[in-house]
DNA sequence: TGATTTGTAACTAAGAAAGTTACGTGCATG
DNA sequence: CATGCACGTAACTTTCTTAGTTACAAATCA
């Protein structure tokens, strides 16, 4: 895995828990289906968890359950809470520069915030139930 | 710079040029302009060159110009022409494994790609014009 | 010819993120 | 209550990407 992996690794551990929710899942396990390590899963689900769409439990039988049900999950709630921005630059320099520039720079910002809102717009449109397959794709089981 | 640098610099530049269409400049202005080196600077247009939005010229009185009208240049073909992906997931891994996983990645990638397309439909419908204040926002000189 | 500028290769530096190890905390069960 | 299991997190290493830098050949024009 190299990019948006954090975004992607969210997703799939989503999309499978929205198929069967009650399922207690451990780091271990997520982390074994997703050929990864079991510390960052818990690092990116600590994420989700912290946002409110997962919920964790430590101990014997604990693990990780979604904290909604997955059509109250949208792709914008994912977005939000791993906190990566696509889209956005970050400010070049200080505005102490020529009048030119800064009316330039803040018309790009704004272009690129206008962008990132369209993003996140199509975003919530898309729930986590859909994703895993439950949401009139064609649904199979294991 | 650190995020997005590429399209950052390609941005600012091509709106620049976009102000004064006719003017020469030269890689070691635009590096100074950005707080850049001049050889970056020479790596990120040298893409746009190479699809066609920019022409550059050697030797003494040589540098960089358009190579379109600034209204024939749209944002879109500037992301085109820096083969960035901002949304786009690479595959995790081979479509060996479970059924039910092949499935949940191939609807993972076609979300993923259909996010791309309205990115960059909206980004066809900005030119580097109205990036450069020609555009109907309030217009200044240097 | 000589100054200037692009084109590019080769290398270094810096930063971000994954991977890894280690250990503390909390909880269920025997 | 003791044990095992799972999360929470810190600290470190590894890997990857990309900017930065140096160097030099090629091209252009006064």
């Amino acid at each position: 895995m190299k990019r948006n992996s954090r975004l992607s690794l969210a997703l799939h551990t989503l999309a499978h828990m929205a198929e069967t929710p009650d399922d207690m899942r451990t780091s271990s396990d997520i982390a074994a289906h997703a050929g990864t390590n079991p510390v960052v899963v818990r690092r990116v689900l600590g994420r989700l968890r912290e946002a409110g769409l997962l919920r964790s439990e430590k101990g014997h039988a604990g693990g990780w359950r979604l904290a909604r049900r997955p059509d109250q999950i949208t792709l914008a709630d994912v977005y939000a809470a791993l906190e990566e921005r696509l889209i956005a630059t970050d400010a070049p320099r200080a505005p102490g520069g020529c009048a030119v520039e800064d009316a330039l720079q803040t018309r790009i910002t704004a272009v690129m915030q206008d962008l990132e809102h369209s993003l996140t717009a199509r975003l919530s449109q898309i729930t986590i139930a859909e994703l895993g397959g439950r949401g009139g794709a064609p649904q199979c089981h294991h």
